[in-house]
RNA sequence: GGAACGGUGGCAGAGCGGCCGAAUGCACCUGUCUUGAAAACAGGAGACCUGCAAGGGUCCGCAGGUUCAAAUCCUGCUCGUUCCGCCA
């Protein structure tokens, strides 16, 4: 949620930023926003006003009653009860007005950083940094679709997958299965110096989904079990951002930096028949995320280091990839900077997104209501939270099948993943 | 799923219609004393909304209700603990 009280002293500056994201009706929402929250100040002045000299006749009825004047108090009383009549009124107006601001408020996307590059789509996304590793030429061995490569050598096992689940849901066998494990250790290893190793709880309440800012306006892009009242989560970003919902650290706690490997479910609504062949789009992946909860002086140099991270791990596979900043039109709800990493896929011919390190300022922490205190100063602060993907699992398993297949027909498996690959050095077709 | 009990400030824990934003203890901060610290003594200290301030309002798990007045009574929900049932 954005600052109602930036909005209300400053509402200029809040509708320049968020006409950088360039939603004409976004405007609209605003002015909603800034109507119903001067109505409902002064209702509550009203209603405060009211309750004053309620508490203060029924204190007179105590002392009343105490010292026997019955007659006294009784009219009193029914003073204090004809003007509490009116307060119930008003208290239940001004629920009403808060709901409806707070539901307005929801909605409300976050302000762009001032050095987030103005944009009106994905095509205006300007490059940060690369490509790296990207050689000359790719080899025609190399220019198929991982799809095929997984189906030859036996470890994508996609139409028993739909068998069991319906499309849009992928399996892995045998050292597809441990690829995709290999990068889930490779990748909480790599992150295991700074951040703690958390194993979050995957089904999760409607509060929690609020609080990152997937509902109320995105409920269609979540499985929902209607049953339990329990949503599945889209990413880990969801619990590891509300584990700290409500609460209020000391600012030495600060940045608490946390990590997740998680599957992650999403419904993918509005998406249906697009990239349906491999591993580029499913209901459920796996993914190692990583977060921060922050200072906001903490936080630009956070983003820098998450960036980092998440480069590092890519760049260690010796794929080919670039760094991209994701403009005002095409960023997400919630974030207030943030870049992605693109790996090249020969076999596609695309560019496929398999990191995205985001800052969101003070955005969700507000909506999870996630407080911090400094030692130097009365009072809390609203924490800031940042958090990024480590790796996603399926788009880096493809490009590792279509970079790294061999004239013979293998796969070489990444140097930095051996470790954990049971000796396989390479993955050949079985042999029957 | 059934039953019993419970949820009060950083923690422990009293209060069970008005004198309660809340006793007491521990922890915490400031001062006196001390070379310094400890101890002792004195004082202070919660969050949120609104306001320049003074002030006002809200908060005793959450939401309703009863009442002139609710931490306290009633209802629903939720979470926790224990027992039973089920179970990887």
């Amino acid at each position: 949620m954005i600052d109602v009280r930036l909005l209300r002293n400053d509402p200029a500056v809040v509708r320049a930023a968020l006409a950088r994201r360039g939603k004409p009706d976004l405007l609209e929402q605003l002015e909603h926003a800034i109507e119903l929250d001067a109505r409902l100040r002064d209702i509550t002045l009203e209603r405060d006003a009211l309750r004053q000299q309620v508490n203060g006749l029924s204190k007179e009825v105590g002392a009343l009653r105490k010292a026997g004047n019955t007659a006294a108090a009784e009219d009193v009383m029914a003073k204090s009860r004809a003007l509490g009549d009116s307060e119930t009124g008003l208290a239940a107006e001004t629920e009403q007005v808060e709901l409806a601001l707070r539901d307005v408020l929801l909605r409300i996307p976050n302000l762009p950083h001032p050095d987030a590059p103005n944009g009106a789509s994905d095509h205006d996304n300007p490059l940060v940094s690369g490509p790296h590793h990207l050689p000359a030429q790719f080899a025609d061995h190399q220019r198929v679709p991982h799809w095929e490569i997984g189906a030859a050598l036996g470890i994508l096992d996609n139409e028993r997958a739909v068998k069991i689940s319906g499309a849009m849901f992928t399996m892995q066998r045998g050292l597809g299965a441990t690829l995709s494990r290999a990068l889930c250790q490779y990748a909480l290893d790599s992150n295991a110096d700074e951040f703690e190793e958390v194993r979050p709880p995957t089904l999760v309440t409607s509060a929690t989904l609020t609080a990152t800012g997937q509902l109320p306006k995105f409920a269609d892009d979540a499985f929902f079990i209607e049953r339990d009242d329990l949503w599945c989560i889209p990413t880990a970003e969801v619990p590891l951002t509300s584990l700290y919902a409500g609460e209020v650290l000391n600012e030495t706690q600060l940045p608490a930096k946390m990590m997740a490997y998680s599957p992650c479910y999403r419904r993918e609504a509005g998406s249906a028949g697009r990239d349906t062949r491999g591993m580029l789009r499913s209901h459920e992946f796996d993914k190692v995320e990583i977060l921060a909860v922050a200072t906001p002086e903490q936080s630009p140099e956070l983003l820098q280091e998450m960036v980092k991270r998440a480069e590092k791990l890519i760049s260690g596979l010796g794929l080919p990839y670039r760094i991209i900043e994701i403009c005002t039109g095409d960023m997400g709800q919630s974030h207030h900077r943030s870049f992605d990493i693109e790996v090249y896929a020969p076999g596609c011919d695309a560019w496929l997104e398999v990191s995205s390190v985001s800052w969101f300022a003070d955005y969700q922490a507000r909506r999870a209501d996630i407080r911090f205190k400094r030692s130097t100063q009365k009072g809390t602060e609203i924490a800031h939270t940042l958090n990024g993907s480590a790796l996603a699992v399926p788009r880096v398993w493809a490009a590792i099948m279509e970079n790294n297949r061999q004239a013979d027909g293998s796969v070489r498996i990444p140097d930095v993943l051996l470790p954990y690959m049971r000796g396989a050095t390479h993955i050949v077709p079985k042999s029957e």
